[in-house]
DNA sequence: TTTATATGCAACCATAAGGTTGCATATTGT
DNA sequence: ACAATATGCAACCTTATGGTTGCATATAAA
């Protein structure tokens, strides 16, 4: 009942990570998880303009997503920048585009007759 | 006063883009629109479970998104995919993916000290 | 043991998004 | 000319979504 790591991305689950990769707030921050680094919520409120309770909303739908990780550290969240959405979302659209060549192939030798 | 085609693509014209893709009815539409011939709205309207108003909506956030084009032919509109939007949309993740693998490389440094 | 920090949870708000119905209009088919 | 098609536009509805404030609670610092 495993999940198998290589199965090509659903575009059931591809939904909700392209809709956390469409807003502004969610990409800012992945962009300063990108350092690797274990980042608290009140650290990634600052200079975003907004509450703390707004980023961590942010925060958990790109958890939702696996594009990060949160771990419980003392009295602090920390989040970790995770690659398995960002890898997903890579997958689905080299597929796309795959795809996409194979339809112009075959769209080139139709006109080639 | 051109854009510079090999430009990178800016955060703030990814959020569209992947905005335009978090959504199963244009993930949907897009995978018909993969065979590269031009469809018209009543005909992607069959099958959709949605009215026709409906779809013509998502296709016109589809386009404003690079990711279709139309174009009038008679009393029909027809739309085409347009593989501009998903290219930027795949060159922008393998930014992210190569800085990320950039961070890791520098963590791993730090840590072999 | 106070006091200050860092969060979580819940209620609430305004606006954006996804959909629908109704009506007008330009093309095509009879 | 007349009927049938394929759309566009606009108004309206409902529900997400992005944000906020207020309050309770656990952990760290004095």
């Amino acid at each position: 009942m495993s999940v198998d790591p290589t199965a090509p991305l659903l575009p059931r689950d591809a939904v909700p990570l392209f809709a956390a990769l469409g807003d502004s707030t969610r990409l800012s921050l992945l962009s300063r998880l990108q350092d690797g680094q274990p980042h608290a919520i009140v650290e990634l409120t600052q200079g975003s303009g907004l509450t703390r309770q707004a980023v961590t909303k942010h925060l958990r739908v790109l958890e939702r997503a696996r594009l990060v990780i949160s771990q419980r550290e003392g009295r602090e969240t920390r989040y970790v920048f995770d690659a398995t959405g960002l890898n997903e979302a890579r997958s689905y659209l080299e597929m796309a585009s795959l795809q996409w060549d194979r339809a112009i192939d075959r769209l080139r030798l139709f006109v080639e007759d």
